[in-house]
DNA sequence: GTGGTCTAGACCACT
DNA sequence: GTGGTCTAGACCACC
């Protein structure tokens, strides 16, 4: 079963972490094509949140074609299929990594430093998460 | 010089692509300290944006101890040192790593490619020798 | 609740005159942790002057960890932090004393009258026991 | 001999620190009633600044009262009079020392080391300035 | 409703 | 010339 977490102290939005975390969980193969989610009400009682949030982090799966809707039924996880074109997902990443890398050199930390903290939350997502993989098409 | 690059549209903010520009000019050692920057007037019309949006950027990189500025003269690359407590440079790391993560994962790259990309920059910038550049007294 | 003034026209900035109001309410114990502080759009208003203005003294609070915002909620007073290291911190109190004697010794005070102004204050704040109140962690 | 310092890395203007100086060396008594200043030129030669603003600064002293030009003679030590209403020169100091110590309890500053550390600037404004008093009409 | 970002254009302080 | 402050009013993201 899908299990979320969220952290209400966070700079990213309550929305995107459960995005993230759906995406995480289909994308390192822990849920299966056809898996249902929590209906809309349940996570919002569950994570102690505005309704209005987990629709709308529902409502960006569907549309980023992660998970469907079948009406009446609920959500499920979708059959895998891209978004960006390669070089696009590329350059967003490489900018996203340098803002990253700028902030912690500034801060004063180095490679080593910088390497076992992505290390560690990385291992962290993927002990979440499941680890089986799963292709994108 | 300072060649500095910005792209509207994107979903992070003007002032924030100038300080992380700036900041990884410095934090790879491009830029010795003294460097000036471009006037908060030249770099708007440069960029095509508002003065205020590239002053705000200027304000917040003295702040962080990257630059400081001279009344009447301009901004300089600053002397580094240390500004936050440990607990805060900690916080921050996590804050900016919770952040590249994110949009890593929104792009679909998983573990291994997420690891193979931070290695891959910071081999880059260790090879170059910026790391071992500004160490902080 | 949060009641501020401002005087326009002083040498000293409006968003200054925030900052320093709030983080004297919190720092004396006034206002506990998890307080509220007025709107941005509400707090301009009764000031009679530019939302902006004010969301920039707010935004400085929270650079400081004075103010943290919650999303769509609003501000509220965080949790005591430190933010700073020792070096940074006492630059800043130099500033600060700098500033206060400069401003002191234009208006004609000397030692003995300065002197005797700062232990007032002081006494009066510790009779309060308001700096007991918010010891860091 | 008026001797005066000043710090270009401050956020104290080059000529107030000078108005400051020349202030305390007076109110102190440390120069009495006819001193001479050093001209103009041979000031700004001494401290490495631009005349503009050591001219400024004198020109402020003199709307002050604090001393006078005498046409092609120089710049003098001039016959103590007042500026502001006391009610007014209380009042800025009251604000001027509370945004002080809003600054310094905010670092975690607390009564004793706050205290220290303004006998320390005072005294050492004090051993630059001269000692004897002088009242003023 | 909340705060955050950006623009346009003004005025001030400092050198 | 430089940066710093403030206003007016717009639009967006989040809840």
């Amino acid at each position: 079963m899908l299990e979320l977490r969220i952290v209400t102290g966070s700079n990213v939005p309550l929305y995107q972490q459960i995005v993230d975390q759906v995406r995480w969980g289909v994308a390192s193969g822990a849920h299966p094509v056809g898996t249902p989610l929590p209906s809309v009400r349940a996570l919002a009682e569950q994570l102690v949140i505005n309704p209005n949030t987990v629709a709308r982090a529902y409502a960006d799966l569907v549309r980023e074609g992660v998970v469907e809707t079948r009406a009446g039924k609920g959500c499920f996880v979708a059959e895998p299929r891209k978004v960006y074109a390669d070089e696009e997902r590329e350059r967003r990443l490489d900018a996203a990594l340098e803002s990253f890398l700028s902030e912690a050199l500034s801060l004063g930390y180095r490679g080593a430093a910088i390497r076992s903290a992505v290390e560690q939350r990385l291992a962290r997502l993927e002990s979440q998460g499941g680890t089986r993989k799963r292709e994108r098409r």
